[in-house]
RNA sequence: GACCUGGUAGCUCAGUUGGUAGAGCAUCUCCCUUUUAAGGAGAGGGUCCUGGGUUCGAGCCCCAGCCAGGUCA
């Protein structure tokens, strides 16, 4: 029986050199394909040329496993859906996530077609996140299930596959510890294995956002202005779900401008650092921002009640159900464990389909609910879909 | 015009009976983290408004001035 084919995607990682050995160990057709998708390194934080080296250590990797390698250049896809993307939400005052639009659309998307016009079956990354096949009422489904490492679980950043995609995608090291991982490495005396691990935003690497941003985004003073705890005395959101999901709209005259900033749109919700006002006893927090009239607003204390909303909503057309099958029919509600952002410890939420969208209500209020961000409900370990927060 | 209170790190302030200064916030660095944030741990930073005086020694006492806010007329 001929060999499965699988393209696995080198990072030039630990975890998707293993994962390759893996599949190697479990007798498929492995080649290995490293992606290159950014070359601007004017932005970077490092001084050193990340994917260089990177592509090398894949290389390295490849030629010990004994498997064919390449190299594909999407910097052109990259830029047009990733980057792009990132400029327009920020300059909208919403606050995007490219990795999980990057797995959206270039590494199992883009780079997916690449990998089955070469003849794959399969793609496979280094994510710790795990796949698993189920026969279904409407035939067989693919589960997205949660990293066994729950602290390094990449659920959240493939909220968005669609099952088209999972059919055709292997994780080959899901069920692994990162510790694990990493003594398989060593043990195959893979270059990697002692690598640190990758952060910042995905192939373009650590970046300072404001410096990245400037590159589209110009500069703009504008009034950070503080906005006191008692505003919201007699303001309390209604019982409604539309209430409680909505975002409190506030005014220059509901408080006392405390500083000047550059730039609404560099700001993000939740965020304390670069306000660059001090004197407060509590540390100043951003609870909005508004892009239109360039204004930072802000409240003392992590506590401040700016911080928190007890539902936020996803429009119709920008919830994405990985599970169609399990889809809350409309006049029904499900209970969830949701995240608004990786690594959140899952919260207990209630799904609620509206006519003008998909509502989230979480039991407890949730701190910093940021438009642009991703929404993702699991059922135990299992994904069953996101979107979009509006 | 008289009187009162205050002028101490970037900001808001604390500094005990006089012995050359501290806290929070901010900033920076590191850690954590394939988003944005958050979080954790460290670090740097002060002509104590100015000029005199008392004292072995003054941010703290005295005098004068400057500045800010306030009170009285």
């Amino acid at each position: 029986m001929k060999k499965k084919r699988v393209i696995v995607g080198l990072s030039g990682g630990v975890d998707s050199s293993v994962a390759a050995y893996l599949l190697k160990q479990q007798d498929y057709e492995v080649i290995g394909l490293f992606m290159k998708n950014w070359h601007d390194e004017s932005v970077t934080l490092s001084n050193d040329c990340p994917w260089l080296e990177d592509s090398n250590d894949a290389m390295l990797v490849a030629e010990k496993l004994g498997i064919p390698f390449q190299t594909v250049d999407l910097s052109a896809e990259y830029k047009e859906r990733i980057v792009d993307y990132m400029f327009d939400e920020y300059a909208a005052g919403r606050t995007p996530n490219p990795d999980v639009l990057c797995n959206r659309e270039i590494k199992f998307d883009v780079f997916l077609k690449i990998a089955l016009s070469l003849g794959a079956d399969y793609v496979a990354t280094g994510h710790y996140c795990q796949k698993e096949e189920i026969d279904t009422a409407v035939g067989k489904l693919c589960r997205l299930i949660s990293g066994a490492d729950g602290n390094k679980d990449q659920s959240y950043f493939l909220c968005q596959l669609t099952q088209d995609q999972l059919a055709k995608t292997l994780f080959p090291i899901g069920h692994l510890q990162k510790a694990e991982v990493r003594k398989i490495a060593r043990e195959m005396n893979l270059v990697t294995a002692e690598k640190k691990d990758s952060q910042g935003l995905c192939f373009i690497g650590k970046v300072s956002l404001p410096d990245f941003l400037q590159q589209q985004l110009k500069p703009k003073q504008g009034k950070i202005i503080e906005i006191p705890e008692d505003f919201y005395e007699g303001r309390e959101p209604g019982q409604s779900l539309f209430d409680q999901s909505q975002k409190t709209t506030y005014q220059t005259g509901d408080g006392k401008i405390v500083g000047t900033h550059q730039g609404a749109h560099f700001f993000t919700i939740g965020q304390r650092k670069g306000l660059a006002v001090g004197g407060t006893p509590e540390p100043l927090f951003v609870i909005d921002t508004d892009v239109e009239e360039n204004i930072v607003f802000v409240g003392q204390g992590k506590d401040h009640p700016g911080l928190y909303r007890k539902a936020l909503k996803v429009k119709t057309d920008e919830v994405h159900w990985v599970r169609d099958d399990l889809k809350t029919p409309f006049g029904e509600q499900m209970p969830v464990m949701a995240r608004i952002r990786y690594r959140q410890p899952l919260q207990k939420a209630t799904l609620i389909p509206q006519t003008d969208g998909l509502y989230v209500r979480f039991d407890q209020p949730q701190s910093a609910i940021t438009s642009g961000q991703f929404v993702a409900w699991y059922q135990d370990a299992e994904l069953l879909g996101s979107g979009v927060i509006g």
